[in-house]
Formats: C-alpha cells, sequence, structure tokens
RNA sequence: GGUCGGGUGGCCGAGUGGCUAGGCAGAGCUCUGCAAAAGCUCGUACAGCGGUUCGAAUCCGCUCUCGACCUCCA
C-alpha cells in the first residue's frame, strides 16, 4: 500500500508524510480568535483537520494536536494600527473583554462538538502564554531582527528577507510584496513597509495590557502562534496547517518570526484548506454572506429552504477536497443528506447479511482503493466514491442477487466502522431506543396481518402516518423494516 | 493593477496523456397489492480557439470568464 502523502504549501508538491519522531506527531492549527460566533466557513477548516488528526491517529500515530485560541492581540488592520478586536467588541456590548473571549468559546467547543470534532491535545490561549512571546521577542531583538519604536517592538522584515525566502509560502518575491503593499498612514514609526509589530505599547486607555521590559504592551497578531507552537511542539515540528487566507500574511510572519528566533521554520508540512463559498463568493464575516451552524441546523436562514443535520454538512464537506473550494447551496445539501442517509442505512444493514461460500464482489481491492484515495493528500471524495461501491455490494448481497463470505463480511464491517466512524468522524444521528424498537415490532405485525387479509386501506394508513412522524416502512422480501427518515 | 488558483454532464464534485469516479436529480426496467426502499440500464460532460501527440478534460499558447490574496478573515 502506498504511504500517506500531504500536499505542502512551502514546496508546492504532494510529498511523502515522514514525521520527525515517528510515531510521534505535531500538529498546530491555528484556532479562532473568539470574539464572534465561528461561521460555517471556519467550521470547514477545523473540521478539515480533525478528519486528518483522525486519520493520523488511525495509522497509529501518537499525535499532539495544538490548537490556539487566539484571546488578544488579533488587531483590525495587519498594518497594526487598528483596535484589538477583543477588546473593540468588549466596549461594544460592555462587558469585560474576558466574558466575551469566554461566550464565545464556548460557544465555539459547542459548534465543533456539533460537528463531533475531536477536542485537540493541548488548546492554549495567547492572554496565558504573555511571557512566552515577551521571550520570543527579547530573542528576536538580540538577533538583531526587530528594533523598538515609540510605538512597537517591529519586526525587520528586509533584514530577514537578505537570508530567508520571505514570501516563498505565498510564492511572491519580495519585490512584488513592496510594489503591492498599500502605505498606511500612521506607520512613519515602522523602517520598513513590510515590518510587523510583534509587541504593541499600549496607550492607558487600552484596555488589554501586560507588562514588559519594554512598558506596558498587548501581544501584536503573529506572535502568539510561534511562541504556543514552540512551547508545546518544539522549534521544529511535523504539520502547520490552518485556512488558505493566512497563508500571505500570518503563516508567513509566523516563519519569519521563527527563523528570527530559533533559526529554522517551525514546520516540515503546511497544510492549507480551502474556503467555502456561497454562489461562488469566499463566505466571511466582512461580506456578510456567512451562515452559522446554528442557523444551517435549524434552517432558520433566508438562503435557506430547510434545515441541515451537523453529520449531513459534515458528510456535504467530506465531498469535496479539503484544497478545492466548496460552494455551499440548497441543492447540494439535500444532495448530501439523501447520500448520508443512504450510507449510514448500509452500515446499519451490514451486520446482519448472510454470508455463503463465496464473495462475488472484491472486498479487499475496495478497502485497497479507500485507503490509496485517503494516503493521496486525504482524498475524501474519492474514498467515499469506493465506500459508496461498498454500499451497492451490501445492499445486493442484502436482495440476495450477490454473495459474500463471513470473512469478507467482517473485512467490510473493519473497514466501514472505522473509516466512517473513527476517521470520517460521522455518526448516526437519531438514536435508536429499544422502546420503540417493541412497539414498531406490534405495529409492523398487524399491519402485515391487516395485509395479509388484503385490507390495504389500514395497511396504507399505517405506512403513510409513520412517515408523517419520520418512520419508513420497508417492504421486504422477508418481511418489513423500518428506519427513520431525516 | 500585481501575484496565484479555477472554469467538468441538470446540480454538487473527483480525475493530470489512452482504461472516460461518486453522490443528488431525471428516464426506463425488475421487485411490489400499490408505493417506498433496493438493484439494473440510460444520458456519454470537460469555457473557447489554436498547437504538441498515434491519442488530451488532462501538456503548451492565446482569448473569454470566475475567484482568492495584496486590508480583518478559516
Amino acid at each position: 500500500m502506498t504511504a500517506l502523502k500531504l500536499y505542502n504549501t512551502f514546496s508546492r508538491e504532494k510529498e511523502d508524510f515522514k514525521p520527525l519522531n515517528p510515531p510521534l506527531v505535531g500538529m498546530y492549527v491555528c484556532g479562532p480568535t473568539v470574539y464572534n460566533s465561528v461561521h460555517l466557513g471556519n467550521c470547514r477548516t477545523f473540521v478539515s483537520f480533525d478528519i486528518l488528526f483522525r486519520y493520523l491517529l488511525h495509522l497509529g500515530y501518537k499525535v499532539r494536536y495544538v490548537r490556539n485560541i487566539t484571546d488578544a492581540g488579533h488587531l483590525e488592520s495587519d498594518a497594526d494600527e487598528g483596535e484589538d478586536k477583543i477588546a473593540k467588541k468588549a466596549r461594544l456590548e460592555q462587558l469585560e473583554p474576558m466574558e466575551i473571549v469566554q461566550r464565545y468559546t464556548i460557544d465555539f467547543h459547542k459548534v465543533l462538538d456539533q460537528f463531533n470534532n475531536l477536542p485537540p491535545s493541548i488548546e492554549p490561549t495567547a492572554t496565558g502564554h504573555i511571557m512566552e512571546q515577551i521571550e520570543m521577542t527579547e530573542k528576536i531583538l538580540q538577533n538583531g531582527y526587530a528594533y523598538e519604536t515609540d510605538d512597537a517592538i517591529y519586526f525587520n522584515v528586509e533584514k530577514l528577507a537578505k537570508q530567508f525566502p520571505y514570501g516563498k509560502l505565498s510564492g511572491r518575491n519580495l519585490e512584488d510584496l513592496y510594489n503591492n503593499t498599500r502605505e498606511l498612514d500612521g506607520q512613519e514609526a515602522k523602517k520598513g513597509k513590510l515590518d510587523f509589530a510583534l509587541l504593541i505599547k499600549a496607550k492607558p486607555t487600552h484596555i488589554m495590557q501586560w507588562s514588559s521590559p519594554w512598558g506596558r504592551i498587548f501581544p501584536g497578531w503573529h506572535l502568539e502562534c510561534s511562541a504556543m507552537s514552540s512551547k508545546y511542539l518544539g522549534e521544529e515540528f511535523d504539520i502547520h496547517g490552518g485556512g488558505m487566507d493566512l497563508v500571505p500574511t500570518h503563516h508567513t510572519n509566523e516563519i519569519a518570526q521563527n527563523v528570527a528566533c530559533c533559526g529554522k521554520s517551525p514546520a516540515r508540512y503546511w497544510v492549507h484548506t480551502n474556503m467555502l463559498t456561497v454562489n461562488g463568493q469566499k463566505m466571511s464575516k466582512s461580506l456578510g454572506n456567512s451562515f452559522l451552524p446554528a442557523e444551517l441546523f435549524s434552517g432558520n436562514h433566508k438562503l435557506l429552504e430547510k434545515g441541515y443535520s451537523p453529520m449531513s454538512v459534515r458528510f456535504f464537506m467530506l465531498q469535496a477536497h479539503y484544497r478545492s473550494t466548496l460552494d455551499f447551496s440548497n441543492e447540494a445539501l439535500q444532495a448530501a443528506e439523501k447520500a448520508f442517509v443512504r450510507l449510514m442505512a448500509a452500515v446499519k444493514i451490514l451486520p446482519s447479511l448472510k454470508t455463503g461460500a463465496s464473495t462475488s464482489s472484491n472486498i479487499s481491492a475496495l478497502k485497497n482503493s479507500v485507503y490509496e484515495a485517503l494516503n493521496d493528500d486525504l482524498n475524501t471524495p474519492v474514498a467515499l466514491a469506493h465506500l459508496f461501491d461498498g454500499v451497492r455490494i451490501i445492499n445486493t448481497v442484502n436482495d440476495g442477487k450477490e454473495t459474500i463470505t463471513e470473512e469478507d463480511k467482517q473485512l467490510l464491517v473493519k473497514l466501514f466502522n472505522e473509516i466512517i466512524f473513527d476517521v470520517f468522524g460521522l455518526k448516526e444521528e437519531l438514536q435508536e431506543n429499544k422502546n420503540l424498537d417493541g412497539v414498531m415490532k406490534t405495529i409492523l405485525e398487524i399491519r402485515a396481518e391487516a395485509k395479509a387479509k388484503k385490507d390495504f386501506v389500514t395497511a396504507d394508513k399505517i405506512r403513510n402516518e409513520l412517515l408523517e412522524n419520520g418512520i419508513q416502512i420497508k417492504d421486504g422480501k422477508e418481511g418489513a423494516t423500518w428506519s427513520f427518515t431525516l
């Protein structure tokens, strides 16, 4: 079987994934700035990395997955002229900054839990690592890659760029960056226009500030990730991820900080997820086209015809590759919902399949195809396509038109359980209930008796009224079965 | 404007030189008391124009078009 390959933004190629210290794997993913509810586009990134996390665990790696919470220091403008996002929101809502942080951190966890994401191994906060950020700034200053002004400690991009390809991650050269970066007002203190603030000197009115060797400060945006990834994963670790929109600024500057501080780029594999789009446009808070997960689940949004369950949405995300844009529409969501129901129905009947002396399909080839797809840069849509071949096999055997041996059946059970539940993180949403099972058995018996007497009025009444209540009856050769509808 | 990435059947979405995924929707068939479910069959798509090749959705060039980043953003 092939080995896992991941597309590395830094090299722009798919590379064999080889951890620095197997079986250990260190993975850092940029988490949210908790000044607002996460929208569906944000969720896509975290779901994608959840699947990578789960797949690495499935392959037997011991993964330390670090995902930060940015609860301070994230400025309105990347030129460091703006106001701290948390502080701004706090002022608008007349709340303590940490009250905002608490509210949206809880919201974030709740939403990811609904999507059935596993929690990361460590979830550090920026405010909890001010000391580490100060220490890193000291090192960068000592190494000569930063300078102090009246308003901040700035990173000297030009100096670093002489020794390190600063724009490589985003595929830009320094000249282009210079020519296409806007000159902003009030930045005279900076030596170079690409320079960015490591720490910003706080005015007395600034409500989040800390003591430092340079007076009262608050952190810039990029420093916290460098400080926390170094602390928990080391100066060099395996995977660093985030949304594609973080590549040109945030991750580029993170690399710069680590190189200036420790002499090396922090991560060996840079993995970036693409955007969720609505009518072809990126979903973002600033464009006002974002959906909150709660709106999606309830259907309470003007663009939605109905609500969609968290697992239908997760399945929808799995149907596209993480590096492609994914367009969001009612039609696409409904298709995903139906496909998900069909997949889960097959999973449910799989254990009860009758086995025989031979198998008419090649189950181990199917299994290999699924793993080949996942190993090819986590190609979940192709893996899913192969699983649907499995669905067809399951249904055909169930219809008595094909056969499967006990051994192959167990192989298929293991494959379906491991990939669908462990790796893809899907789950059955409609809980089985033993009481209901008994009730349904009785009802189906009554209906069978009615049918035997050719009392189709009664039989159809039972069938139709149950359907209205979300239960579908399926008449088969060996009696009727039932399932929930979504 | 600069840089980068796309344009695939009704819709979503894989696929980087020949074997032409998958899901949803649609049509027909089997099964069924009728349905549903399930299975089978069908539609034979690759923005346009050139070029390379025995052969291109896939490589090259040009054109059109959409988007991302360059400003907070997953």
